[in-house]
DNA sequence: ACCTGAACACCGTTCAAGT
DNA sequence: ACCTGAACACCGTTCAAGT
């Protein structure tokens, strides 16, 4: 093995892995706003056109940043899920990681829900929002194929439990909603969504 | 009268106003990113300075536009809401209006949930979201008092209906719900929130 | 009271040139 | 293949000076 000089290296390594990093901790510690290509080169200690040769443009390390998202929180869910449990505590389980994920990387979670990257559709987004709707997907089907919720259009019930918890997810990340009482509150929201806001 | 001159008077007249405007249908042609002081300015035939006498900076423009987006909804809202009806077809009426709103505002429904004005609160801004959510505060009470629906803190009914309406509106916002296929829901929603995905 | 013009310190993006 | 340095066309914000 050569010993590298003291001095930084004429290339990188890995120089898109260490922006994405720098780029997560600039969007936790400061936000979306000020997250700058070229104070991410400086931080990284490389040239300001450097990220161009990894990422088309800003947006581009936006869309991979939000790749990366989608990916940990389907992770997080799918860790959460336990097909073992009744529906409700099993619905508030991946309710309570979810609104966990939010409260942890709210920023994070905005830049995941941009309207921004539609048309590139780029194949591993699609899949990664697809596995991560899919720990919800599978409690509602299980839930149905026994009985236990009404019958129609899956799709339907899917959106309606989905657009909850991504509400109130949206609530905390907006301020209007404490990260406690979001959380105090996940027991009571599984419970209106499973039995109704009228009476039995 | 004094006949005004073709050339462009020294003093605007009523800049404040004629910025926000600018600013309502530049966010609405090319979306919140190409929103711009210094475009602004020049659309309304201003100085590249003259925005900042009336708005401290761009945020607070931001604040201003968040304001009156607010504002518009709740008069939405409450021309939506008939307390004649009975409560799930009123209920249906107001998460109408608001999808509604939502799919004609999208740019500005997200500068609103924007999580910027939290520090300034002001007062203005306060009342106005009051306003918003007073129209299903009405519903739910009313609905309670009737004993239409469960007992519990109307805080937490009031914030479980709210997300769900927000939910899916970001749902629409983000791109991953067509407006038709959200309004063509509507009904459903509001039968699932209202009776809950259990069956009875 | 309201606006201008110049100045300052930033951006993102591109492109020849270097290693 | 990967990075640099200079250049270009933008920003937001501030501040003396003009009307």
């Amino acid at each position: 093995m050569v010993r590298m000089p003291e001095t930084r290296p004429y290339h990188h390594g890995d120089l898109r892995t260490a922006l994405l990093t720098a780029a997560e901790r600039t969007l936790r510690e400061k936000g979306t706003a000020s997250l700058s290509l070229r104070e991410l080169a400086r931080e990284v200690g490389v040239s300001h056109a450097a990220p161009g040769r990894h990422f088309k443009d800003k947006q581009a390390l936006l869309n991979a940043l939000a790749l990366t998202g989608f990916e940990r929180l389907a992770r997080v869910l799918a860790a959460a899920e336990d097909p073992a449990l009744p529906l409700e505590p099993r619905l508030t389980a991946l309710a309570r990681a979810y609104l966990g994920f939010a409260i942890d990387n709210a920023e994070l979670l905005e830049l995941m829900y941009a309207r921004k990257h539609e048309p590139d559709a780029s194949e591993q987004m699609a899949v990664a929002v697809e596995q991560t709707i899919g720990s919800l997907d599978r409690i509602l089907a299980d839930a149905q194929r026994r009985g236990e919720i009404i019958e129609g259009d899956p799709e339907q019930l899917n959106l309606v439990t989905g657009a909850t918890l991504h509400g109130v997810a949206d609530f905390i990340s907006a301020g209007w909603l404490t990260p406690e009482a979001a959380l105090a509150g996940v027991d009571g929201l599984v419970h209106v969504l499973l039995h109704g806001l009228k009476p039995r």
